[in-house]
RNA sequence: GCCACCAUAGCUCAGCGGGUAGAGCAGCUGAUUUGUAAUCAGCGGGUCGGGGGUUCGAAUCCCUUUGGUGGCUCCA
């Protein structure tokens, strides 16, 4: 249909002439093809702006399929929204209702907030609405006049907007005698959103900004089929069902307590083995790296935190200083500092670099109360840091060096799609253009060289460096910051360290920081979403659950036991008294790997009968042979795909 | 921090407009000796997050406090 329609379009405008018959013939087309709007020369507009197009004009049809006709769909639903809380609420002001990532929200001024009745209520006038089939209808009008048109409504947040429009003139759409301020385009009818859902309500500063008032939002989404919003439900629903926080309380992972304190994290014992399993892995990778690993004090003097600057610009992420002996000591927010002291307990010559010192360092940062979440975000939380100190020389190297480790590192994670950013120079830094330059230069090279697509983020970089941020693509496609490369001009700077050149004099190291995981507690709580709880063997808390028939296989079962825990498994023997049924479902909850089943005829042949979480069963298994498969499986860290349900 | 919502047994939750608490699972005890996602029976367990107020009477209404949840410019 969109082929047969870009055809016709393409003869009338090569022919230069467009009758008003081939007009028609075009929007029947269009009708036809579900477009949604279109691109005259590259810009959005309105399929009403067909009949303004010139014969030599580029078009492009854009369907409801398409990422901006979705947009655009979105667009519409939430004017729609608008206008439903507008004829049931006709005080409430309407402010601004953009389309975002999956869906739409609208701001309004309302004292209190929408209840789940009202929404429900919202729900049913949008559906009379959409009934309707009532044209978006565009309009242009002068600055005053849509501010009078405004004034008249009330709707000074719209005057607001108006005034700092630098047009002289403003475009605004109506649709059923709901007239919204708006650049456009929009669908041409309300009858053409077929699939739209109000999801939830928040507050929301206007502009963002706390010193603002803070408004109600409704988000929502809408989709072109009813098939695909029902898909998107269920991925809901699935992003519900791998809660991190949910799976840490049913596998007994970790524990946030009220009587501890909000975002400190305690590690229970199946969540301290994952950890200490990273941990191992982690350690020993980085000393075959060539790192040397470090333990430094959770507090120093506020002395040490002036010096590095971190008062000047970090301080309110940084809990209060304590008194020692009437010192002033003060809980790390960072590692760099003491990385640094370690620098300069020797003289360092150049032969010595570079040198990379790693560290899983807990800091403590001050998060505001409202920004807490489980395990993502934190005030307590180790961070697998290292800093890499070298010369200008060793710059572009080093930086490939901990991109490559940094792959290896995500990848054995089952993590093999990143979004990458580099973030370059902001407008207040130190240290010279050059370095930036330079620096900035040995991040893109090495992501170049590594083949790896990345975005630059102008301007956000750090004051003291560009950096390399490397966000990860978990199962459902969902991106989290994990990994960070940052160049730092200004510590080595801050705390004089040098080292003594080939030619006999001082210079200044250039120092790394880099993060892979970026925080343990964070790195878990995206791998048990990833994996839904469901760890590959290597790092499940519990490897293999033994269980018994009945009880008079206890011994036998007792011998495996044994046996696999001195080979280094981690491993249960369920001893209840319970039917095989029973311990099964117990295990296929715990999410453990292997069930070991024994009963007659296992103890009779010395062998075991293996389940895994899955369902699926493997066939009757001498124990060597499982130990041998099971071991291999472990030092190969081996990812597993399947998700039980 | 701000807005909204929430907090009842170890866990998941029910307790409609105020009349001093219930279920399932888990736990314990006993019976059962079991072949691939819940065997049966009995028992114990909560001053309803903390504090204050209204009331003859509060899990329920009000205030306050702690914690949790969804959000807090992807700009008409």
């Amino acid at each position: 249909m969109l082929k047969k329609l870009r055809r016709t379009v393409i003869r009338l405008l090569k022919e230069g002439n467009i009758t008003e018959l081939d007009k028609r013939e075009l929007i029947d087309l269009i009708k036809e093809s579900q477009a949604i709007a279109i691109k005259v020369n590259g810009v959005l507009k309105d399929l009403s702006a067909l009949d303004s197009i010139n014969p030599h004009d580029t078009l492009e049809i854009v369907s409801q399929n398409s990422p901006e006709g979705l947009e655009i769909l979105r667009h519409s639903t939430a004017h729609v929204m608008a206008h439903a809380v507008k004829e049931l609420f006709p005080d409430v002001k309407v402010t601004i209702g953009p389309a975002i990532e999956d869906g739409f929200y609208y701001d309004f001024d309302r004292e209190s907030s929408f209840t789940e009745e009202e929404l429900r209520k919202i729900e049913k006038k949008m559906q009379e609405i959409i009934k309707a089939r009532k044209p978006f209808i565009r309009r242009e009008i002068s600055k005053e006049e849509a501010i009078k048109l405004f004034e008249n409504l009330g709707e000074d947040y719209k005057i607001e907007i108006i005034n700092e429009i630098e047009d002289d003139k403003v475009s605004i759409y109506e649709e059923g005698g709901f007239v919204d301020l708006c650049r456009g385009p929009h669908i041409p009818h309300t009858g053409m959103i077929k699939a739209f859902k109000i999801l939830n309500v928040a507050g929301a500063y206007w502009r963002g900004d706390e010193k603002n008032k803070m408004l109600q939002r409704i988000y929502g989404t809408a989709f072109p089929s009813k098939e695909e919003l029902e898909a998107y439900l269920r991925f809901l629903e699935e992003i519900k069902k791998r809660d991190h926080r949910r799976l840490g309380k049913q596998l007994r992972l970790f524990d946030i307590s009220d009587e501890i304190g909000a975002g400190l994290i305690i590690w229970l014992p199946n969540g301290a083995v994952v950890r200490k399993v990273i941990e191992d892995f982690w350690k020993d990778e980085h000393l075959k790296a060539g790192y040397q690993l470090l333990y430094t004090p959770h507090i120093a003097k506020l002395e040490l935190w002036n010096k590095s600057g971190h008062l000047d610009f970090y301080r309110e992420n940084m809990f209060a200083p304590m008194s020692v002996d009437e010192v002033a000591y003060q809980l790390k927010p960072m590692n760099c500092p003491f990385h640094i002291q370690v620098y300069k307990s020797e003289l360092r010559s150049y032969r010595d670099l570079p040198l990379r010192f790693a560290e899983l360092g807990t800091v403590y940062r001050y998060e505001r109360s409202g920004v807490l979440h489980g395990l993502l975000r934190v005030r307590g939380f180790t961070q697998d840091d290292a800093h890499i100190f070298c010369t200008e020389e060793n710059l572009e190297e080093e930086i490939q060096k901990v991109l490559d480790f940094t792959i290896f590192i995500l990848s054995t994670f089952g993590f093999d799609n990143y979004e990458i950013y580099i973030s370059t120079r902001p407008e207040k830094y130190v240290g010279t253009l050059k370095n930036w330059d330079r620096a900035t230069n040995a991040l893109e090279q090495a992501l170049k060289e590594r083949n790896l697509p990345y975005q630059i983020d102008p301007g956000e970089g750090v004051f003291y460096g560009p950096k390399i941020d490397i966000k990860i693509k978990d199962v459902l496609n969902r991106a989290w910051q994990c990994s960070t490369i940052q160049v730092d001009f200004n510590i080595p700077e801050r705390f004089d360290i040098t080292y003594r050149g080939k030619d006999g004099y001082e210079h200044r190291p250039i120092m790394i920081h880099r993060a892979l995981m970026g925080s343990l507690e964070r790195f878990m709580g995206v791998l048990i979403e990833h994996y839904a709880g469901a760890f590959p063997t290597w790092l499940s808390p519990v490897q293999a659950v033994i269980m018994t028939i009945s009880e008079k296989h206890i011994n036998y079962a007792e011998n495996i036991y044994k046996k696999l825990r001195d080979e280094g498994l981690r491993v249960k023997l369920d001893r209840e008294n319970e039917k095989i049924g029973y311990k099964i479902r117990q295990a296929t909850l715990d999410k453990i790997p292997y069930m070991l089943i024994i009963g007659d005829k296992e103890a009779e042949g010395g062998r075991i009968t293996v389940r895994l979480r899955s369902g699926e069963n493997l066939e009757l298994i001498e124990l060597e042979k499982f130990i041998e498969l099971v071991k291999k499986e472990i030092k190969e860290r081996k990812n597993i795909k399947e998700v039980p349900k």
